[in-house]
Order: structure tokens, then C-alpha cells, then sequence
DNA sequence: GATCCCACTTGCGTGATGCAAGTGACCCGG
DNA sequence: CCGGGTCACTTGCATCACGCAAGTGGGATC
């Protein structure tokens, strides 16, 4: 949970990355999804983040609804917080494109078929993946309202 | 650019955060793709963001080659830039679904077309949309060993 | 009892961010 | 010409986030 919101943005992003957005957060999401890390020391030991840092993130992920905490302790993730899937996946894809020299370190895997599983951007209506430049944003105009309500500065 | 990297992780998404995760990065990029902001103060004010933590990103972004620096100065996004898109796809995604209370505020378009278009993963081989539990990781060997040899702590 | 492991907590130092004022360049109007 | 406004930053300082390392308490095992 972020410090500071992004209180003048009206845009989902920003609400996610007001959840999300601290350092190691979407990393530890990632080792609890595909990694089935549950325990306080497996995020410490395999992130090398500091316990104080991984102890705030966990509480406010259980706070969040993004995780839930069973005896033991066991941090398992919720359906909210399996639903940042596409999120890491996202991240890895960009990631293998143009910051893997040596080739996708990591790739994800249908279960069962085996085929690769890749996120992408396409068209509900005509089925197509539009190039980004072929994507543009539509504020609603409740939204465009609020953020004009909202002056940063 | 994180001022401590996540050198421990043998992970492509890491290495995304490593050149995105930092405050307010993820929204300026926004801005620039789907706003069609290049000017500092568009984006200084549309974010609220102080104006020596924008230089900082800018600069850093411009070397890490997501932005190109053209007189003016304009900041123009370049395709390794735009490829960050399904990122914030996904992160609208989220935080419409489990962030929003008001509904979507921003809703992204198919141009010409007029569907929205969505971001999801996909088996490349069936076509299928597996739910988060049937997707796995697959660490590649050369990943592995050298995650191996890296302890972190 | 001693030892080990786990799940944190604590205290302090360093680095990131926020705030607000300032600077220099440029443009426009009087 | 001068003054005012705008833009693109820079600067100095305060606050907050994170890192580091040691510590604590609980539980299990020998």
C-alpha cells in the first residue's frame, strides 16, 4: 500500500498500483502464484527482502484481500489476488522481449495441454490484436468530471 | 530505474520492475501512450508528480530507451516504450474489477473497430483462457542453475 | 535443559520521494 | 526596450520508505 496515493488519478491502474505498487510487491504475488510459496521465510529467503518490508507487505496484502492468513502461519492467495495473474505475466512478457538477453528465463505453461500461455491485447468485438497505436483510452465521463474536479496543482 | 535491483531474481518480470517498478513510472508511460502526452509540465501536471522526480524518471526512461528525447523538448515514446502496454491493460483490468467501485473510469478502445479491447492470457497452442491455477511456471535449466548460484541470503 | 527453526520486532542508517522556491531560456505584449 | 508569463528543469531541505542486522518469543526436537 502505497504511501502517498495516486489520489488524483481517476483510473483503475492507479488504484491497482496503489495496492501493487511497493517495492517487491508484485514479486512476492509472484512467488505465492507460481512458485506455491506460503511461509514467511520462503518469500525471504528467495526474495532476499527484509523481514520488516516482507512483514508490512504480507499484513497489508491480508488487509487488501489479496492474500489470507491460516494458522500455521500459511499466506495463501485469495481470487482477488490470483486475479493479478495476467499482471505478472504482462511484466514477464515485456521483460523476455527486451531485458532477457540470454532468452525468457521463465515461461508459463497451460496445465495439462502444455502449450504456452501468453497475455495479450485483443479486440472483444472483431477478435483482433491491435497494435498499441490502435488502442486509445475512453474516460467515462463521470470520470472525466471527477479528475476535472480534481486539480493536482 | 530501482536504486537497489532485484539481482537475486532470475526472472524477466523483475527485470521490467527493475526499469518501471518505481513510483509513478507506470503512470507517466500511461500518459504518454494512451494521453498523448510529451511535454514535461503535461505530464508534471496531470500527475501531481514533483517536478525533480519526473526529470529523474524522464532521463532514466530516455536511457533506458522507452522514451525518446526530440527538441522541444518533446518526450516521445518508442516501441520498446509501447510495448509496455499490456501492463497497464492488465493493471486497468484489475482495478476495474476488484478497485472500482464506480465502475471502470477508462475504457480501452479498438480504433475504427469501437471494441473494447481487453487483455488476457491465452494458451498459444489450444486457444484456451486458463484460470490462474492452470497456468505453471517453467524455470528454464540455465535459470535455475543460475538462481542456484545465487544464494540470497 | 540446549539447540534449532520460524515468525516476526526493533533500532538505526541510507536512499527515495515530496515540497517549494529558484533559475534560465524563450515568447509575447505594452 | 522592459515586464510578465510559461516551460523545463535545478536546488535544498524535510519526510518517508527501505535495508541491515540484531534481537525476541514460541514451538519442536534431542
Amino acid at each position: 500500500m502505497l504511501g502517498k496515493l495516486y489520489e488524483t488519478q481517476v483510473c483503475s491502474a492507479a488504484r491497482t498500483l496503489e495496492i501493487v505498487g511497493e517495492r517487491w510487491s508484485l514479486l512476492i504475488v509472484r512467488n505465492a502464484m507460481f512458485a506455491g510459496m506460503t511461509r514467511f521465510t520462503e518469500f525471504q529467503r528467495s526474495l532476499g527482502i527484509a523481514p520488516n518490508i516482507l512483514t508490512k507487505r504480507l499484513t497489508e496484502f491480508v488487509e487488501a484481500g489479496l492474500f489470507e492468513q491460516r494458522p500455521g502461519p500459511v499466506y495463501a492467495l485469495t481470487a482477488k489476488g490470483r486475479e493479478l495473474q495476467p499482471i505478472i505475466l504482462a511484466l514477464t512478457a515485456w521483460g523476455d522481449r527486451w531485458a532477457a538477453p540470454d532468452g525468457p528465463p521463465v515461461t508459463y505453461e497451460h496445465a495439462g495441454c502444455g502449450g504456452e500461455v501468453v497475455v495479450e491485447a485483443a479486440c472483444e468485438r472483431c477478435g483482433e490484436r491491435p497494435p498499441p497505436p490502435g488502442v486509445t483510452a475512453q474516460v467515462a465521463g463521470w470520470a472525466r468530471r471527477r479528475q476535472d474536479a480534481r486539480p493536482v496543482s
